[in-house]
DNA sequence: ATCCATGCAAACGCTTTGCACCAGG
DNA sequence: CCTGGTGCAAAGCGTTTGCATGGAT
C-alpha cells in the first residue's frame, strides 16, 4: 500500500537488493571480518526456502534433511547472526519457542493473524491501526519504538471444516 | 459474563463481586471440591497486594518475605488455579517469563504500553483499534477469538530523564 | 479416613555456553 | 598461521511433575 514502485525493470533479473540471501549474508560476514562456512550456507538456504515463520526446531529438522551433522547450536548461532544482519526477524508468539521470519529488503513492519485451529500464520499491514496506536501511546506520554499485534482466531478453512467448534 | 447474580442480599455489605480475592477463591475452591490452605491464602493475598503485572519470580520473592517455606511449585500451581478461576490473567510478553495480572470482576479486555526504559507497564483500552482488528481479520477470513497488542516505547519520565537516548 | 495440597528434587523444553578441535582467510 | 566456526555435551532458565508426606474436610 505505501510501498512505492521504484523501478520496473529491476525485478526482471536480479535487482539491487534482490541478491540471494546467502550472497547478502556473505557481504555482511565479510564486512564484519567473519568467516564463511558450509553449514551457514545450508542453514541460510534452508531458512529462506521455507520462507515462513519457522520455529527453530522445524528449521533444524529441515536442515538435517540436507546434513545430519549440523548441530542445533550452529542453527541457533546462525539464526542469531541472521537476525543481527537484519535478514531474519525473531518472533515470540505465546508458545515458548522462537520463530524466525525472513526479512526481505523492502519489507514493512506487519502484524500477524494466527489460526488457533491449524496454526496458519497470515501477515497483514494496517496503517489505520498503527496510527491509532501512535495516538493512544502519545496520550499516555509514550513514544512508541515498536509494537506487537497478534490476532488469534480461526481461519476460513478451519471454520468451514468444523462449524461447531471442537 | 456468564455468571448471573444468584442471590441479591449478598451484595449489600461487601458487593457481589467485590469480595476479597481470598474469599472469592474460597468460593471457587469449595465449588470444585478442592481444599483450602494457608499457603494459598498467602500467595493470593500477596498477589493482589502487588496488583500489577507480576512476574512469577517476583511474586515468589514477595511471598517468601511472608513465609520462606512456601515453594516455587506451590506458587506456580496457585497462580494456575487463579487463572482457571478467572481471578488472574497470564501474560506473555517477550521476555520469556510469565506475568500474572489481577483480573478484577468488571474489567474489560485491555492492552499494554511497555516502557523500554524503566519497564513500566500501562494498560489501555481502545475500541477503535479493536474494531479495526475485527475488520482486518474478517477481510482475511478469520474470526478473532483473542488478541494481543503491546506497544513498546519510552514513557514520559524516561524520555525526560535522558533526552538523547542512551 | 479420604483426598487434596505441599515441598522437594528431578525432569522438562528451549536456548546458550565452555571447550577442544576444525577450517577459512 | 590466526581467528572464528563447529560439534558435543553440559549448563541455564523458567516451568512442570512424580512422589512421599502433611493437612483440610
Amino acid at each position: 500500500m505505501s510501498r512505492q514502485a521504484q523501478s520496473q525493470h529491476e525485478s526482471s533479473e536480479a535487482g539491487a537488493d534482490q541478491r540471494s540471501p546467502v550472497a547478502l549474508l556473505g557481504t555482511f560476514i565479510a564486512a564484519r571480518g567473519l568467516k564463511h562456512s558450509r553449514q551457514r550456507d545450508v542453514i541460510v538456504e534452508t531458512f529462506f526456502e521455507i520462507g515462513g515463520h519457522v520455529p527453530v526446531e522445524a528449521l533444524v529438522a529441515r536442515v538435517h534433511e540436507r546434513d545430519r551433522r549440523i548441530s542445533v547450536a550452529t542453527v541457533y548461532r546462525t539464526m542469531k547472526l541472521l537476525a543481527e544482519c537484519g535478514l531474519a526477524l525473531p518472533r515470540q508468539f505465546g508458545d515458548g519457542q522462537t520463530r524466525y521470519e525472513p526479512a526481505t529488503a523492502g519489507a514493512h513492519h506487519h502484524d500477524h493473524l494466527i489460526c488457533t485451529g491449524c496454526g496458519a500464520i497470515v501477515e497483514f499491514e494496517n496503517e489505520d491501526i498503527e496510527d491509532l496506536q501512535l495516538r493512544v501511546a502519545r496520550s499516555h506520554g509514550f513514544e512508541v519504538e515498536s509494537h506487537k499485534l497478534e490476532l488469534y482466531g480461526r481461519c476460513a478453512a478451519c471454520r468451514a471444516r468444523g462449524e461447531g467448534r471442537s
